[in-house]
RNA sequence: UGACCCAUGGUGUAAUGGUAACACAUCUGGUUUUGGUCCAGACGUUUAAGGUUCGAAUCCUUAUGGGUCAACCA
């Protein structure tokens, strides 16, 4: 067994985990043969606006329990409200479920498709005498339905005669009435103690164009007139949905009893919503950020967005496996973005080429290295992954290291370079600080070494010492913008804030992205956009699509760990 | 003056009436030409009170704490 064998990240679908909730209620279904062993769920987004790392969560889910258990997962677009959804959101989303390693097959539907069967299902409940229209205005039927710890008053429009609804419902549909004049509501409880049993409104007049269905309709059903239908006519098993949804259930089964007749039924089931320390995640709160220019975008590498995390150099392996440890339960959670990093540093660590990349550079001279000789070392390009092999990085007299590996007056547990101390520069030579030069202001500018030639790495050579440094050479070194991002936010709960007078963008972290040059080793030159690679001693970095032919930019997804960094707080 | 959901280490998630465990985080040590990785170890947990039971994290009751519900949003 080689190194990589035994690594404990391979994927934790292979091991054998505990049930969550959701798998326990699945086995003992398929156990019962109810809907004969069959599973299908489906992830059903509203097409107004970009997925992020908790849609993500759904989506593993959703798509991981279909194919556990040899069911089905449908992608559906939740498209009932025109004035809010858009296609742009609608190409955005099926990339990122795509990206993400999910693939919904031919079963891709819309809502939308829907329209004409869900007007007939509510033509039915007219004609049940269990829906109405309403001529009130929203602040009435509002006011009306009361508040939860106090029941509601009916509307004086309860009672009109079935005939006399049905006519102003066609009359709805054909457009003969301005946006907000009427609605129509199912007739339930409205002294149910459950707010959304207090006589729903299902159809609003909505005098808008549709993305998929144009000009056909200027009515448009709510939410909760069309998940359960929607979900009855894709013939869903187990309907997953977040916490928040839980009150609505008894309506999702309301509808579905007093539209069907045959014993099939899907049943919805909720779960806790993800949260992450260190951001937010509500669509309206990114959107904010979005709109303001806090970040530069939907895929702003600081977003906890599913293309930010792209663009940040996350991969989809990375994020399925964070999906799967974080599990599944119905308790409210904010999972630490520690663990989040973790996985993709766990990732990265097995697939990223190691480079040499110099970000704050300090020249190193080797005064006894030959004038004008230069020696392309041979170096591997993951240590993780021997069989990968090599690449070629030059040596020559003058190289850059890290600023902060040269102290002039350093401790002695500090194993890299300071007067009179050795380090071997990776790869390479040992090399000893003879001298150094300072500016007026005392910055350190140029450090004199001499290399020991007996020291070539790979000569069979025998001395060791403490520390091991990274370095480009200077003259082959290529320039790059290296964009270090950090938390978006610096407080760990971004909501929690001083005062009512400030909002959770009082917690924004105002260093969350720095951009400087670095010095980089020339086989960087051939790397291509979203291109991964452990910068060495520091962390993973992968290449922005902003990059030119001229120019590369680097984004850095998350620092290596650094317990030297740790001890020295 | 309500209904519903939830409560296990610092953070998450298991234990399905029978030894409270796993991951991350934290701390030690070992290996290392990355202060990375890897390896070994340590730390630390059932909200409370009653009840049922030979036996309770698990079942029941009450309390406490947290959350959700009052869009013609989803």
């Amino acid at each position: 067994m080689n190194n990589n064998e035994k690594k404990t990240g391979a994927s934790p679908d292979e091991k054998n985990k505990s049930l969550n909730f959701l798998e326990t209620i699945i086995e003992e279904d398929i156990k019962n043969g109810k809907h004969s062993g069959k599973v299908h769920t489906r992830f059903p987004p509203e097409p107004n606006g970009y997925l992020h790392i908790g849609h993500a969560k759904s989506i593993c889910l959703n798509f991981g329990l279909a194919k556990k258990y040899n069911g089905q997962c449908n992608l559906r677009f939740d498209d009932t409200n025109p004035s809010k959804e858009e296609e742009e959101y609608v190409d955005s989303i099926m990339e990122d479920i795509k990206w993400l390693g999910f693939d919904w097959e031919d079963r891709l539907f819309y809502a939308s498709d829907y329209f004409d069967q869900l007007f007939e299902w509510a033509v039915k409940l007219v004609k049940d005498g269990k829906a109405y229209v309403d001529d009130q205005p929203s602040e009435l039927i509002s006011e009306q339905k009361g508040v939860p710890t106090r029941p509601g008053t009916e509307s004086p429009f309860r009672s009109r005669s079935m005939e006399e609804n049905l006519g102003l419902f066609e009359r709805m549909k054909k457009g003969e009435f301005p946006n907000g004049t009427r609605v129509l509501r199912a007739k339930i409880d409205m002294n149910s103690p459950n707010m959304h049993m207090r006589d729903p409104v299902i159809y609003r007049i909505m005098h808008t164009g549709h993305h998929r269905t144009g000009n056909k309709w200027c009515i448009y059903p709510m939410y909760d007139f069309t998940h359960g239908q929607s979900d009855y006519l894709e013939g869903i098993t187990h309907s997953i949905c977040t916490l928040e949804f839980v009150v609505h259930r008894p309506l999702y089964d309301w509808f579905l009893d007093n539209l069907i007749d045959t014993e099939y039924r899907p049943r919805q089931y909720e779960f806790a919503r993800l949260n992450l320390s260190y951001t937010v995640m509500s669509k309206r709160k990114l959107l904010e950020l979005v709109n303001e220019k806090y970040v530069n975008g939907w895929d702003d590498p600081r977003m906890p967005t599913v293309s930010g995390l792209r663009r940040r150099g996350y991969t989809p392996e990375s994020i399925r496996n964070f999906a799967d440890r974080i599990g599944i339960a119905k308790r409210e959670n904010v999972i630490d973005v520690g663990l989040l990093e973790f996985s993709v540093r766990e990732h990265l660590n097995k697939i990223a080429p190691r480079i040499f990349a110099v970000l704050n550079p300090l020249k190193v001279i080797i005064t006894n290295y030959p004038e004008g000789q230069v020696e392309d070392l041979d170096l591997e390009i993951n240590p993780e992954d021997p069989n990968i092999g090599s690449r070629i990085v030059p040596f020559s007299k003058e190289v850059y290291i890290e600023q902060n590996d040269f102290m002039e007056d350093p401790p002695r547990k500090f194993f890299r370079l300071g007067p009179g101390r050795e380090v071997r520069l990776k790869g390479a030579y040992i090399i000893k600080c003879e001298d150094y030069k300072k500016d007026e202001n005392g910055n350190i500018t140029e450090l004199y070494c001499t290399y020991d030639p007996e020291t070539k790495s790979g000569s069979g050579t025998q001395r060791k010492v403490k520390g091991t440094l990274h370095w480009v050479s200077a003259e082959h070194a290529v320039d790059a913008e290296v964009r270090i991002y950090d938390r978006l936010f610096s407080n760990e709960f971004p909501d929690k804030v001083e005062d009512d007078s400030k909002d959770f963008k009082s917690n924004l972290n105002q260093d969350s992205l720095k951009v400087i040059t670095g010095k980089i080793e020339p086989s960087v030159k051939e790397a291509k956009v979203l291109d991964k690679f452990q910068f060495q001693r520091l962390g993973y970095y992968c290449v922005d699509p902003d990059s030119t032919e001229n120019k590369l930019v680097f984004n850095r997804t998350v620092p290596l760990r650094d317990s030297w960094a740790k001890q020295n707080k």
